[in-house]
DNA sequence: AGCCGACTTTCATTGGTTGGAATAGTATTG
DNA sequence: CAATACTATTCCAACCAATGAAAGTCGGCT
């Protein structure tokens, strides 16, 4: 009688093969398979793309869209709900920074008639918070809720200009990341350029696809002084000179800066360098 | 030895008097907190409003943090984190419409230089999904993010207007909510106004509160045809006669809706109708 | 009809979840 | 400076919500 107790053949109900993940980071993850591509979903994909079986999914689904992070839709597919945008609108480095520096964004988009960007930190990318468009614009890269390459973009490089040194060596000492369309810096000319743009206030990228453009971008600051968004014009390369684009920038962060209470403090390095 | 186990006296650790809510609801139940008013807690304020033990808000809010659903701040309090802003921008109903309806929005903005709003229905309720505003424009009810009422607000007029049968009598059936600045319609002239918005494609609403304006709104069609959307300006009561603003307004509504797929069957009425 | 895939329900098992208690840290008060 | 009050965090034994294979249901396609 040593015939262990046949696990093979005795298939027996509610034996699951240990997974042992916390059940909000499921229900998180389930939240994580949407993207720009991947906007409507049926169970079965998000099912697949969060790594669980289906009942599992089902339920967790079932839990999202009866709070309103889900929604479904009538072919039976879900959507990202509007209750978790309600929620999401009161993130303060999302809509709060937005919601002040908007008036400021529409200011300078109606002069210039170019794209104006509002962009701030997350982890090691940047997270484009508003983007104003005319219907005829040129085409540009990134879109509102996307991320974009810290060290290739303008906004980037503002927002790693302001980060503590810390994190910025940590970034500086990963291997570029050889986006297409933007001459990768060596670290030293990134090091140089960080330092430029701490001082003049201004950053600039030329980039080539998806098609020629300049961006020029200016540091939003807080209250303390801290670097907490980036605001940058992005015009097609040759229509307006970017000398003359960066006054503009840097004066309409400035107006958001102030009105996030932060004193400026005008550095005699600043005033140096205004204009070129 | 009839002495039953005492409960009283022996606490016996790990003894919970039962709760028995899924461990998702009350996850969400902790994003659920944070309002307009409330966009920075405590750990023990949001364990307090959820309604649960602060170990157990502690662990969960532990969760929501390493996926970035909240953020830490310095002084140890909690806000609504970028990456939950980043996933809901992928709200088809949030930002989707805003993202097609901007730059129509804009240019109606850049025309009028009064606010402009554009909104959802999400219940029973309008959720503001955008709002243009000049930094001197007169003070507005709502922000984006926020909710208002149905029967009483221009877009929500439209938005009631454009629901189905069933769902406007279950409005329709609702004792008023007396909202104050705006003059409460008996049901009856619900019924008319709704029937006019339909017919006419614009709702108008005087209030007094918080300031004496006048909302024009109208409604936006998906290519289904049927209202996904409402879009509306406000201007100070008296600046500009409603009449002159309604075909600016239905035009651009228009706009985003033919952009969104809509093949806009002009009907007879609408053409009677057009221009007061 | 028969097959296939996606969706949903069921249910015995169990491991993630739970919250009181204890501890540590911080601000306020007498 | 001790005492008080509060918040944040760690610990852990009991236990119930979560689990997923299996089976049933529905709809589409050949």
């Amino acid at each position: 009688m040593t015939v262990q107790p046949d696990t093979e053949t005795t298939p027996a109900r509610g034996k699951r093969p240990k997974q042992g993940e916390p059940v909000v980071d499921r229900a998180l993850s389930l939240l994580a398979v949407f993207s720009d591509r991947r906007r409507a979903l049926t169970l079965s994909e998000m099912a697949r793309y969060a790594g669980m079986p289906a009942p599992t999914a089902l339920r967790l689904i079932a839990r999202l869209v009866a709070w309103g992070a889900l929604e479904r839709l009538d072919d039976g597919r879900y959507v990202v709900g509007v209750r978790l945008w309600e929620v999401a609108s009161l993130s303060p480095r999302g809509h709060g920074v937005r919601e002040i520096a908007l008036p400021y964004l529409e200011d300078l988009f109606e002069v210039t008639r170019h794209h104006v960007l509002l962009a701030v930190r997350d982890n090691e990318q940047a997270v484009l918070i508003e983007r104003l468009s005319s219907k005829d614009a040129t085409e540009v890269a990134y879109r509102v809720g996307g991320r974009a390459p810290l060290r290739s973009t303008a906004v980037g490089l503002v927002l790693l200009a302001g980060a503590d040194q810390q994190f910025q060596e940590a970034i500086l000492r990963k291997p570029p990341e050889n986006e297409p369309g933007v001459p990768d810096m060596p670290e030293g000319q990134v090091r140089r350029t960080l330092s430029d743009v701490r001082r003049t206030g201004i950053a600039m990228i030329r980039r080539s696809l998806p098609s020629r453009t300049v961006s020029v971008a200016s540091p939003v600051f807080d209250a303390q002084g801290s670097v907490v968004a980036a605001l940058s014009i992005v015009v097609p390369d040759g229509s307006t000179p970017p000398n003359v684009l960066a006054p503009a920038v840097r004066a309409a962060a400035r107006a958001v800066s102030r009105n996030l209470g932060h004193h400026a403090e005008v550095s005699p390095d600043v005033r140096t360098h205004s204009q070129g």
